[in-house]
DNA sequence: GACGATGATTGCCG
DNA sequence: CGGCAATCATCGTC
């Protein structure tokens, strides 16, 4: 883990290497916003160069102290018998405890690089909202279809792709709006008459100098659903 | 910076 | 599997 994601491993070059294979064990975001990319890079090489150093600092700790308990033993040896073999024991035991210690802040550096990983992934977290135009064309076609504002996948489609947004994303917008308009219908009124005003004003026009009752481009020509009439059961009050 | 709006995710249900 | 409900995380506004 850490070795993929260059935070262990190697020292080469001062980071360059360490970006590199950052920008590999992320592969898939790799055509994503520069910018954001550019701060995860950088995010990332601050956690490895935390890592190094703290590891670099245990490591001198460790001889340090190793030392320190030799020259005690040598003290020691003065007045005691001391065997070679006790002292190994006792620089053995030094280092498991270091390395324990050392390998919690690897685990500790691990968990940080996945929190980070995490957080660049995330689709929530590059939320974006969508253009006055795709929310035009949805709120239209959701207000048009009060009745039953369940778009079949056709329908979604044709609505993705007017809306320069995926089928998946439709469905989601469909899904909050269905939620949320029925668990607050009151705040959505105004809005509610304003499509429906306006959805009225389109099928008069479309109906006044043509043949047809729906336009071409009205969402619902694909749908197989009726024409658009207006909800006169939402007034306000 | 608080707060509402909003897109996305998750878990559950029929 | 699609939809609902709750929730998360960010955006946009004040």
């Amino acid at each position: 883990m850490l070795l993929a994601e260059g935070v262990s491993g190697p020292e080469k070059g001062g980071g360059s290497a360490a970006a590199a294979a950052a920008a590999a064990a992320s592969g898939g975001v790799g055509a994503d916003n520069s910018a954001e990319h550019s701060d995860y890079r950088a995010k990332l090489s601050q956690i490895r160069q935390i890592y190094h150093t703290e590891l670099e600092k245990y490591e001198q700790a460790c001889n340090e102290f190793t030392t320190h308990v030799m020259n005690l033993l040598r003290e020691q040896s003065r007045t005691r018998p001391i065997s070679p073999k006790e002292i190994e024991r006792m620089v053995s035991i030094i280092h498991r405890k270091f390395s324990s210690i050392q390998m919690q802040l690897k685990q500790s550096t691990c968990e940080a690089v996945m929190i980070l990983r995490s957080r660049f992934l995330d689709a929530r977290r590059k939320r974006r909202n969508f253009n006055k135009q795709a929310t035009e064309i949805l709120n239209e076609y959701f207000y048009s279809h009060l009745s039953n504002p369940y778009p079949s996948e056709e329908a979604k489609e044709e609505l993705a792709k007017k809306c320069a947004i995926t089928v998946a994303q439709v469905s989601n917008w469909f899904g909050n709006k269905r939620i949320r308009y029925k668990k607050n219908i009151g705040k959505f009124q105004e809005e509610a008459n304003m499509y429906a005003a306006r959805t009225a004003v389109n099928a008069a026009n479309a109906s006044s100098h043509g043949s047809q009752a729906n336009s071409p481009s009205t969402p619902n020509s694909a749908g197989g659903y009726p024409s658009p009439c207006y909800q006169s059961d939402r007034r306000i009050q």
